[in-house]
RNA sequence: GGGCGUUUAGCUCAGUUGGCUAGAGCACCUCGUUUACACCGAGGGGGUCGGGGGUUCGAGUCCCUCAACGCCCA
């Protein structure tokens, strides 16, 4: 792309035009991907949180990864070697389940496949369906290496996997066993903890009795789960309960299963609930199973895996849960023993996956213990190693880990890295990191190998590698995870704090130990996105309907001005709710720089490399000083921000910069010396124009610089338009330098100095508005200041206010007399005039000074109130009193001169 | 039951360690098509900072309490 391949600009910014040509360019330049041999360059690593690949891009996504982006690019242009790792997740469940679902409609089933032919068709899907959130992502900017695009199933984080499973399994940290698991009826697969929620619903408490043993008595047990009942062992009162001391340790017969199971005291029995009585079915409730562990009650399971009733339930066998419910109740009935039913609403416990109810089991399943585990994790915030942003989550992440319950790593399920242990025939296991082959002796036993495991690990039993594995761990000598390793920024969303976060850090101080432990942390900062809600403040979801789709609001307005508005509408740590057309506030951003860069690039048409030299700052006039004072501190802003993460604070600092220091203000001043060159042709305006071409050239420049991490393609493309000597052989805007702070333009006075001429140019405005002066009039005016001081700083500053203002003539003075029949202003250190015709009506101009006295009148009131108030004196700061003083004395004045003005005009 | 967050202009939100007359964008009103931009410019109106109490010379900001909404954990 050349300037003259673009001969004409359009007066509107087009991103389709540019973005996908923009985004080639990138990619073909190779900046995306570092090298991994050792360099002098610092590195910068960010993972990216791999997204499902069954996912598809959510407005979630993009938050997070424009973060992501804008934390790249800013680290590459401060001269970083950066990496940052895209991959996807292989996301057992979700995928298994949307293949199944794609061959339900073709009429087959895994089962009769087969293990092989039914993982080699996701493979198959995966291929076709995998990548399209990673070619969304392009879409919005990403900077990702996708030369280093990792799945967690490659053949590298299969090989981490295991190695992982099986140092684990020699430490004695993996254990296999029969526990109470969630179990997902209709996925048929063990869940963690971590992926099931509590869902109130509506729903029945049933009353049972069942006869006491040898005695008349029977005792009446409430229950929401009726059917459960033909898995009782026992019945549980609390020791102390009076009413039912005598029955502690007789037997009840269990009705319908004619069982003799005892009644046993339990402290956890809450004797106010209910009848104070309680069924126990250790095999499907996990309370239950607790109080069975205490008193040695039997275990009876009565589910089949697709949530059935199984033989153990004699005439029940076979019924659903639902079925069985309803044939429970009528048995128990016929025999009087149905004592009555009451409508509740309790809590349900959901299977997040499948949402469907999940099932309390008993099952063999393996488990990670986390007590080794979660300490050093702790540690990690503890020590300052790991810093969360917001804080707050740090308590979160804290409270999750020492509380934290041994994860259940086994998945019922075919896709998935498939648990390396092998069994000889006595059943007898061993864990290996190279496959074994059925029929060789087991390594201990000798005994020949008869099967491998059936299950597949937790997904998160890979992705908690991702930080390392992704580098080439376990290979030690990998230069990617000797350069890249630790990383310093992980952003991701809130719910998965405990699922990916904190199970990665454990994994960080449980696998990198060849590095030192300062070293092991796998990042340095976590950063917790908001939570993308929908105009009315609820959550995005599918299923609600409610969602915007990031690459339709790109193709509608941008993927800058997308990139934009998320970043200026997210404060930090704080949701954000968002309604299609509030991206329109990003499209007009980015159609204002569009612009204002058009004009520029306009303005230089024609300039020699020499023509764009500033000049000494001493020499430049205040507006040009002024302005490059703003854009010093907005950079150090910016800097600091993006140093801080704070990304809300930067896109602002760069919209008041952009829009109100640099367009509403500096160009408009600029014009008047580009416009006076044309007319006037002698030396001075020349000079003037060349010194307002080079600081409209300086500004831009550093402008499209600190807003490129946030609108990328925009100044990219604009960059290519900027005359190479100022690029200074930075062909990519992607691979320029970050701009170099200038403290020596750092300049308080002409700040100050401009301030007061913009409130006078602004008075000048008012009163031109309040007396309908028409703006093609150019009319005479006097500024009177308070001090002579600013009189002369304004006076210097004649023709500039004269231009702003559209003033014919523009007297300056110090007190002296004021102008008779003129409409008048205040502005902080004096007044404006302008004189009205006879015809002028004065009612609006006398309403606004009468409102704007009050409003002084008052504040003159509160500050006189505190100066009177010995305590304040006493106890404030002595420069706040004294600023206090000041602020009265201006005040004073311009009560004054407001009087004397609304006395003039009549 | 425990924890966290939110409540500031009609709407969406800023407001650092307590201290100028509480700000921005959108919307609204008036004016304007001036050679970057009408996805624009100029000017303007609009807020008892959720309620109550307290600390303080001084509270949107700190403390207590109540209320509403949202999220997480059990």
């Amino acid at each position: 792309m050349t300037e003259t391949a673009e001969p004409q600009l359009s007066s509107r910014y087009t991103p389709a035009e540019f973005e996908q040509r923009l985004y080639a360019l990138w990619e073909q330049s190779g900046l995306f991907s570092p090298p991994a041999e050792p360099s002098d360059k610092p590195t910068f690593t960010v993972m990216m949180p791999p997204p499902n690949v069954t996912g598809v891009l959510h407005m979630g996504h993009a938050l997070n990864n424009t973060m992501q982006d804008i934390v790249v690019r800013h680290r590459r242009m401060l001269g970083y070697d950066v990496l940052w790792m895209p991959g996807t997740d292989h996301a057992g469940i979700a995928t298994q389940a949307v293949v199944e679902r794609k061959l339900a409609a073709e009429g087959r089933e895994r089962k009769e496949m087969g293990r092989e032919a039914f993982t080699e068709e996701v493979w198959q899907w995966r291929k076709h369906h995998g990548d399209v959130i990673l070619q969304q992502l392009k879409r919005l900017g990403a900077t990702c290496d996708w030369s280093r695009t990792k799945f967690t199933l490659d053949p590298g984080m299969a090989q981490a996997v295991r190695v992982a499973f099986v140092r684990l399994w020699e430490q004695g940290l993996i254990y296999r066993g029969a526990r109470l698991v969630n179990w997902d009826c209709k996925l048929m697969t063990a869940v963690s903890d971590d992926e099931i929620e509590h869902v109130p619903r509506k729903g029945q408490i049933w009353t049972l009795r069942y006869p006491v043993e040898g005695s008349e008595e029977t005792l009446c047990v409430a229950t929401t789960r009726p059917e459960t009942m033909l898995g009782d062992t026992g019945v549980a009162v609390h020791p102390e309960d009076t009413r039912y001391q005598h029955l502690i340790g007789k037997t009840v017969l269990l009705p319908l299963c004619n069982r003799a199971i005892p009644i046993v005291a339990d402290d956890s029995v809450d004797p106010e609930y209910g009848t104070g009585v309680v069924k126990v079915t250790p095999g499907h409730d996990p309370a239950d199973y607790e109080r069975g562990t205490r008193h040695q009650l039997p275990i009876i399971n009565i589910l089949n895996q697709d949530g059935t009733l199984n033989e153990e339930c004699g005439e029940f066998a076979g019924m659903t849960r639902e079925r069985a419910r309803e044939a429970v109740i009528q048995a128990l009935d016929a025999q009087g023993l149905f004592v009555g039913v009451e409508d509740i609403t309790h809590n349900v416990t959901i299977s997040d996956r499948s949402k469907t109810v999940i099932e309390p089991l008993i099952s063999e399943q393996w488990f990670v213990k986390m007590s080794e585990l979660a300490p050093p994790a702790m540690e990690a915030v503890k020590n300052g190693s790991l810093q969360f942003k917001p804080e707050r989550w740090t308590k979160v992440y804290l409270d999750w880990l020492e509380n934290v319950q041994d994860w259940c790593i086994s998945r019922q399920l075919w896709w998935g890295h498939r648990i390396p242990v092998w069994y000889d025939e006595d059943q007898v296991p061993v864990a290996s990191v190279e496959d074994l082959k059925l029929g060789d002796p087991h390594p201990q036993t000798g005994k020949p190998l008869v099967r491998q495991d059936e299950d597949v690990l937790d997904t998160w039993g890979s992705s908690w590698l991702w930080p390392f594995a992704t580098l080439g761990w376990p290979d030690s000598d990998s230069p990617e995870l000797a350069r890249f390793y630790p990383t310093q920024f992980l952003s991701t969303a809130r719910d998965i704090i405990y699922l990916w976060v904190a199970r990665m850090v454990m994994a960080g101080y449980a696998f990198m130990d060849q590095l030192p432990a300062a070293q092991r942390c796998p990042f340095s900062t976590c950063f917790i996105h908001a939570t993308v809600l929908d105009g009315q403040g609820r959550r995005m979801s599918k299923s609600a309907g409610n969602g915007i789709d990031p690459v339709a609001m790109i193709e509608k307005y941008g993927a800058d001005a997308v990139r934009y508005s998320l970043m200026i509408l997210t404060r930090e740590g704080q949701d954000v709710k968002l309604a299609e057309n509030r991206f329109e506030l990003g499209q007009r951003f980015c159609n204002k720089i569009w612009n204002v860069a058009r004009f520029v690039l306009q303005n230089l048409e024609g300039s020699c490399e020499e023509d764009l030299q500033l000049p000494a700052v001493e020499q430049l006039p205040l507006e040009d000083r002024w302005i490059l004072s703003r854009q010093q501190a907005m950079l150090e802003e910016v800097g600091s921000c993006l140093q801080e993460y704070q990304f809300h604070d930067a896109a602002q600092a760069l919209y008041r910069f952009t829009w109100d220091d640099f367009c509403d203000w500096y160009v408009e001043s600029a014009k008047r010396r580009l416009w006076a060159e044309e007319d006037e042709k002698d030396a001075k305006s020349v000079e003037s124009a060349r010194v307002a071409r080079a600081t409209l050239a300086t500004v831009l420049v550093r402008l499209l610089k600190v807003l490129h991490p946030f609108t990328p393609y925009l100044t990219e493309a604009l960059w290519a338009l900027v005359p190479a000597s100022l690029r200074q052989g930075e062909e990519l805007l992607m691979g320029a330098s970050w701009p170099q702070s200038q403290p020596q333009w750092q300049d308080e006075k002409a700040e100050s100095e401009f301030a007061q001429l913009q409130d006078a140019v602004r008075a000048l405005r008012n009163v031109r508005a309040l007396l309908e002066v028409p703006a093609a009039e150019h009319v005479a005016a006097t500024l009177l200041c308070a001090e002579e001081s600013d009189a002369k700083n304004l006076a210097r500053q004649k023709e500039l206010v004269q231009f702003f203002a559209r003033l014919s003539r523009l007297e300056v003075g110090h007190g002296g007399d004021k102008p008779k029949r003129c409409g008048t202003d205040i502005f902080r250190g004096g007044a404006v005039f302008l004189p009205f015709a006879a015809e002028t009506d004065l009612a609006k101009l006398q309403a606004s000074l009468n409102k704007k006295m009050q409003k002084v009148e008052k504040g003159v009131r509160a500050i006189e109130g505190k100066l009177g108030n010995e305590k304040f004196l006493a106890h404030a700061d002595p420069e706040v009193v004294e600023s206090e003083r000041l602020r009265l004395q201006d005040l004073h004045t311009e009560l004054q001169t407001l009087k004397a003005n609304l006395a003039g005009l009549a």
